[in-house]
DNA sequence: CGCACGGTTGACGATATTCAAAGGCTGTGG
DNA sequence: CCACAGCCTTTGAATATCGTCAACCGTGCG
């Protein structure tokens, strides 16, 4: 992890600004958050923060992809959260934090310690409404995610997956415009966040490439062939999925 | 379902008065959430709100139980929420609501009025500062139930589901004090909660009796006869569980 | 060049689902 | 009070999906 003092470009020309958790601010409060900020980078394979530390800021993911994940006893682990460029790490009121956060690929996050943040919360509305609407909309993500879990089969959370990369990607997610796509988890992080094993899904990628429906340019960039099919594969609606 | 406008307990004799969303709140502020509140009761079975539903009001459980539950086009059915005494329904500043809200037993909500509700959180910070404080748990919440729903065996399911409701039931839930607890859900109604079918819900709960690691009375009363083995088998920590 | 890591592929097996039938509560009506 | 209907639950047998184990491949890096 390096710490990037020098490099702490102006909110205003943020990539995130009109996502984060500062979307709400105007000129004065950005300000206010431009004080207690600071820039952090990690590299792909970094850990970020571990379960039960001490939890010292909070942050937005201003580029790359990080990966909040619970572990079991035994080994097993269940990846509960996949950060993209705008996303916020870290919750006000609680000093520790009940998840590992790794840098899957290169990360740069915008840091506010958590102490003057938490003050924050009290005097800029903007902020902590903007919070409360982070918060609710990833409750909202989390509940969709349940049902990929619970009801879903192999071939249904692969579609799923991939085609959540592709919406992400194209509302100015990632730096890269469309086609090709990335996916920024291994085959293991992937069966992580689904529920798998890393051989189903690679059986369940490589079927839908035989079936035509996905083309691959090495491991990690791909294009949708046909989205049609894609989306069929889900389950998640029988039509068309013309209503996004 | 019926309003009760005659039965409107003082807040300060509330049952939930201390975990609720006014829980912070002073003598004042209740007064003012006292001029919006209103009584709903609702049988056991009853739909209390249908996805997609305008969301006219938002509410507090104060007595039974509810469910959260997301239908997929073919009818597979994942619960995404169990809402027991004193938890929260419904969101501000959206107005539908994308789940279904069924009365699992008879229920009764401390409903608020959605407009003045919005209101009262730009004025009353105890309030807002409150909700947030529910969002987030819940988050944490959810992010439990994925491991359980992506990683634990049929098994682990039962063992932590049974454990929550021990738990959730002592600490002042419902009205009943201990021994017997009570299921508050059908097999079928489980097993959608636990991403299962309802046979393995049945096959599970029986291997448990068998074990001698519960006794029930009927269907629905049980009591936990070892607790110790019932922790070991939700595979949540190899130790003896004894920090809560 | 060769090692290491990530990915693929195959054979086999286990866990949970599916399908089917029968066994109890519970509540209603005769 | 008993009988019956309906729902929930239990139990069994067969099946399927996904996981496990193991070998192999390919690509990038030292």
């Amino acid at each position: 992890m390096s710490i990037d003092l020098l490099t702490r470009p102006k909110c205003s020309e943020c990539p995130i600004r009109h996502r984060a958790v500062c979307s709400r601010c105007d000129e004065d409060e950005l300000l206010q958050l431009e004080v207690i900020k600071s820039y952090k980078s990690f590299a792909a394979g970094d850990q970020i923060m571990w379960r039960g530390d001490e939890l010292t800021y909070v942050a937005s993911v201003v580029k790359g992809v990080a990966t909040l994940s619970k572990t079991m006893e035994d080994g097993r682990v269940q990846m509960v959260g996949l950060l993209l460029p705008s996303d916020f790490i870290g919750r006000p009121d609680r000093r520790t934090i009940d998840f590992d956060v790794v840098a899957a690929t290169d990360v740069t996050l915008c840091c506010f310690a958590r102490k003057p943040f938490d003050k924050l919360l009290d005097t800029v509305p903007h902020v902590s409404q903007r919070l409360m609407e982070i918060a609710l909309d990833e409750l909202d993500a989390a509940r969709d995610w349940m049902v990929l879990l619970g009801r879903k089969t192999a071939r249904e959370k692969i579609a799923t997956f991939v085609e959540m990369m592709v919406r992400r990607q194209h509302v100015g997610g990632l730096g890269l415009d469309k086609h090709p796509l990335v996916l920024p988890l291994t085959r293991d992080e992937i069966s992580n966040y689904l529920g798998l094993t890393l051989e189903t899904v690679s059986r369940q990628l490589n079927a839908l490439k035989k079936e035509g429906v996905l083309r691959f340019n090495d491991r990690r960039r791909f294009e949708v062939i046909d989205m049609q099919a894609l989306h069929a594969a889900t389950g998640d609606d029988a039509d068309g999925g013309v209503l996004s």
